[in-house]
DNA sequence: AGGTTGACCTGGACGC
DNA sequence: TGCGTCCAGGTCAACC
């Protein structure tokens, strides 16, 4: 569940807990977790100093120059920063060990779409394939990228190398806001209202980003490196809300599938 | 090349 | 209590 709100706030809480750590050794609790480097390539890790922790779409990345590790978390990644003596979370596949005693500790209950990219200079792994970042993407990029499609317009913002950080959450969230069908092929759709659309990324995103990301209470919880939840579910128009009243006009929302999704919507504010 | 679909993984919710 | 079934969903490969 992690998109980019979550992905932020992560990276935020990691960047202000490590910038400036020293590495003092890495452990791989799990070899097949481990998706571009070799485990040998992870040893040199060992004496380099964490000047920054950044993002790119739903990727928290570690900067270790010359190495970055690109954190996937899939569906269920968490990270943590503990002292060492503290006890190990469950389905721990990756210990960054620091010179002062504590560690971040990557853990995953579901290794679905997830692992760690360790990239050297100038290698971009998974990066390579994301399009502009959905929260600072300009309004006439967002419609270039998205214009002549035909495919449904909650695939194409599933589609991280169109616009990188919108996951099924936010996706459901920002079509609401904007007034627009999930199901709508993306050529049928003006110009302006594609404007509309960009706004309402940008919005939720903004929003969720503000409140720290969602929680969802039905599935493991989204909590940052400091283990604080996100608080914003209670913002949410649609997501989860399938078979009870529009917030905006009581309707019954609906429930469908787009793109393999599970999709909410009303029908009708959305057209 | 763009679009679509299903596999991957596992815990929790739910039905009987 | 206990077993079986379904569901969540990000990513990627395979296919159209």
């Amino acid at each position: 569940m992690p998109e980019l709100p979550e992905a932020e706030s992560i990276a935020r809480t990691l960047r202000a807990a490590l910038a400036g750590a020293r590495i003092a050794r890495v452990r791989l609790l799990r070899r097949d977790f481990l998706k571009t480097g070799s485990p040998s390539s992870l040893r040199r890790l060992a004496g380099a100093r964490i000047a920054g922790v950044a993002r790119r779409g739903k990727y928290p990345i570690v900067e270790a120059p010359p190495w970055r590790l690109v954190l996937q978390l899939g569906m269920a990644g968490r990270v943590y920063v503990h002292r060492g003596d503290h006890p190990m979370p469950a389905h721990t596949h990756l210990v960054v060990a620091l010179t002062d005693g504590r560690e971040m500790r990557y853990a995953n209950v579901r290794r679905i779409a997830s692992g760690v990219h360790l990239l050297g200079e100038g290698q971009l792994g998974p990066l390579a394939a994301l399009g502009p970042d959905a929260d600072a993407i300009g309004r006439e990029e967002f419609i270039e990228r998205l214009a002549g499609r035909t495919a449904p317009i909650k695939a194409a913002l599933l589609n991280q190398s169109i616009l990188a950080g919108v996951g099924n959450i936010y996706a459901d969230e920002a079509l609401f806001r904007a007034g627009l069908r999930p199901g709508r092929r993306v050529h049928r759709i003006s110009r302006a209202d594609l404007g509309k659309l960009h706004r309402a990324v940008r919005t939720v995103l903004a929003q969720a980003v503000a409140a720290g990301g969602s929680t969802v209470s039905f599935s493991t919880p989204f909590a940052d490196a400091n283990e604080e939840l996100g608080y914003f579910t209670v913002s949410h128009r649609v997501y989860g809300r399938y078979g009870r009243a529009c917030r905006r006009c009581r309707r019954t929302l609906q429930r469908t599938t787009v793109a393999g999704r599970t999709t909410t919507y009303c029908p009708l504010c959305q057209r």
